[in-house]
DNA sequence: TCAAGACGCTAATGCGAATTAGCAACGCCG
DNA sequence: CGGCGTTGCTAATTCGCATTAGCGTCTTGA
């Protein structure tokens, strides 16, 4: 049948309904629905030629349901929706959130499900906002969220209008627990820690943030353990210089990153007498072994460097970093699982994956004893 | 109001629904759709007071549509589909595609649409489908399509069912004209080719496909085009080192990159006395050139090279080529205003970008005369 | 012989919004 | 005072599919 679109001359074909396949199997459209989701239950039954008849008709008009009539009839899209704070594309490349990314297309391929990348969210210019004025976050099944920190007003809503979702990133309970894949960052900073400890170190410094997004409240919480167990520092390391919990010779300290350069960084390093320096962002650490070596200061050899994690910023690594590696293709990866597992069963899934130790070149023994 | 889901303990807070903030203003759920979607033509009419009694309850309750019945209604989403025959992140670093998705991206949030990414085509395992067994095409309003070749029969398909799309990159007939936003390669291909002829050189090669894509057709026909009016050779050239198109001396030849090693192309370039070859591939002109380099010939003294485009593999291009850039990104943004405009007015928009030529150092006069 | 399944299918309903047709109340005019 | 137009709203229908309840017809077993 052609009917013409109102207001232009092009006719388009209307679209087949189970109406039509009905009408030309000689059936209900009960029956062509009940075929087409092949059901086969005791409670169903179709007759064998009946179900060939209507495959044939269905094969042969190339008949597909409509995904939006189907949803709305049961509640079902295999859809997944993927939310980012900013662009998905442009800065990829080099992208902090590349990997994860890939991990869930991947995924998200084998599970059958489409991608909605909910890029209408920052029309308005500014940041991206989850809930937009008629923001399309129901029309997938369940949503991926992405980003260093998440809106904390935007994670209740979604709880409390029950749109399920997994946020990639561990995430503190938001009026309730939030459903994640994050990285196991406190396991692997205090591991890099105690290494520098039993490589005799007693006077180290936690550079970066240090507050604020969970990814770094985790990363502290490792490496004040680790400190306070092993040097008796305090367990409440603060983020400033002037107050650098010590025991003893020993010290823990926590140097804010922000609005500091590497030279800066790095005499207040010095005036400390850290001899090793766990960077929470590697694009800073890279700054400060350059800032170092500029200044004829040898790293490993008098300053250790260790890298937690990778760069959130692009910039060009040529450093061997001893740090570790967050699985996060895999987070990804394990994100979709989780969300699909959640359609399914409910709950409130949350789990940390291992990040992968590295050794690399940039932690050496302490020689300054 | 909270109700179980089936066979789970989580309760879900059950979504708000137009008959709910119709029942707490006091008014009819017609009304609230009304006001939601501020229909104020004479032919309806809200009082003020009303008005604002239902957006008060929308702003309190933080009421949104349901933009799958929306869809189901009206048959419009702001979603746009986009189909590759590959998975879009991956690869997408040094990937030929990643411009175009950029600019989409960029021109999609401005209109205010979100993307739809078929990942689920490929769940088979193979290459990726368009039409699969229950495709979600026709969840969005419309479509984009990305790929150096796309499947006639997919194209056709698309067509008939009147399926709103607009291709990435020029497209023959398929059964119809197909829309597309295509780049100038011919235009592009025929200059660069004449400013080689400008230099001197009289025998020339193409190197690269040179049948199959529409975007390997057009540059072979600004080659040979070039080549026929300004040297007088045949007007077509066929695939194949066996007959070159000569008149006199001048000779315009066909290289089959495919299946050929740099050495084997430079080869057969020697052969044939060529002083400039034009490759399809940036990634092939890499090849050849550092393949003649190692041979200790000079590029471009003894042999030109012109690249006519951007490597189709990732490869890292270090050179400086003559030749020309597509514009891709704008490539993507134009192909989402080709879109939405075709949603509105309907038509079969067909637009050709021009390219922008690079002047490079890879093509210098013919010495050898 | 009759009640009780098994079998094969369909009518009716719901999902949540948009839209169309039209109704009641009111004012105005002749 | 009756007819008419305006104003402000709503009942009913539609979109295309999934699902529930149930209806006739045929066996079977007792």
């Amino acid at each position: 049948m052609r009917i013409s679109t109102e207001g232009t001359l092009h006719t388009v074909t209307r679209r087949l309904t189970q109406q039509d396949i009905a009408r030309m199997a000689g059936v209900s459209q009960t029956t062509v629905s009940l075929v087409l989701n092949n059901r086969s239950d005791a409670e169903v039954r179709i007759a064998p030629e009946t179900r060939e008849r209507v495959l044939r008709v269905i094969r042969e008009t190339g008949y597909a349901a409509d995904p939006v009539a189907r949803r709305l009839a049961d509640r079902r899209n295999r859809i997944l929706g993927v939310f980012t704070y900013e662009a998905v594309f442009p800065t990829v490349s080099a992208d902090f959130y590349h990997p994860f990314l890939i991990g869930i297309e991947e995924r998200a391929q084998e599970a059958g499900c489409d991608l909605l990348l909910f890029t209408s969210a920052g029309a308005a210019g500014g940041r991206r906002r989850i809930f937009s004025e008629d923001s399309r976050v129901r029309l997938a099944d369940g949503c991926l969220l992405l980003g260093r920190t998440l809106d904390r007003d935007d994670l209740a809503r979604l709880l409390a209008e029950g749109i399920p979702f997994v946020s990639v990133g561990r995430r503190d309970d938001a009026g309730a627990p939030v459903p994640y894949v994050g990285a196991a960052y406190a396991d692997a900073t205090r591991a890099l820690t105690e290494r520098a400890i039993a490589l005799g170190h007693r006077r180290l410094a936690y550079v970066g943030a240090g507050e604020g997004a969970e990814s770094t409240v985790d990363r502290i919480r490792g490496f004040t353990e680790a400190t306070a167990h092993r040097l008796g520092t305090d367990l409440v390391v603060r983020p400033d210089e002037p107050s650098p919990a010590t025991a003893g010779d020993a010290l823990a300290m926590h140097l804010r990153a922000a609005g500091r350069t590497a030279e800066q960084v790095l005499d207040a390093l010095a005036a400390a007498g850290v001899t090793v320096a766990l960077a929470e962002d590697a694009a800073d650490a890279v700054a400060i072994v350059h800032a170092a070596r500029a200044r004829g200061l040898d790293v490993p050899g008098e300053l250790s460097i260790v890298a937690l994690g990778a760069p959130t910023r692009p910039v060009h690594v040529d450093i061997d970093f001893t740090g570790f590696r967050m699985p996060r293709q895999e987070m990804g990866r394990r994100a979709v699982e989780l969300l699909t597992e959640l359609l399914e069963n409910g709950g409130t899934p949350q789990e940390l994956l291992d990040c992968e130790l590295i050794d690399g070149s940039t932690l050496a023994p302490n020689n300054r004893r």
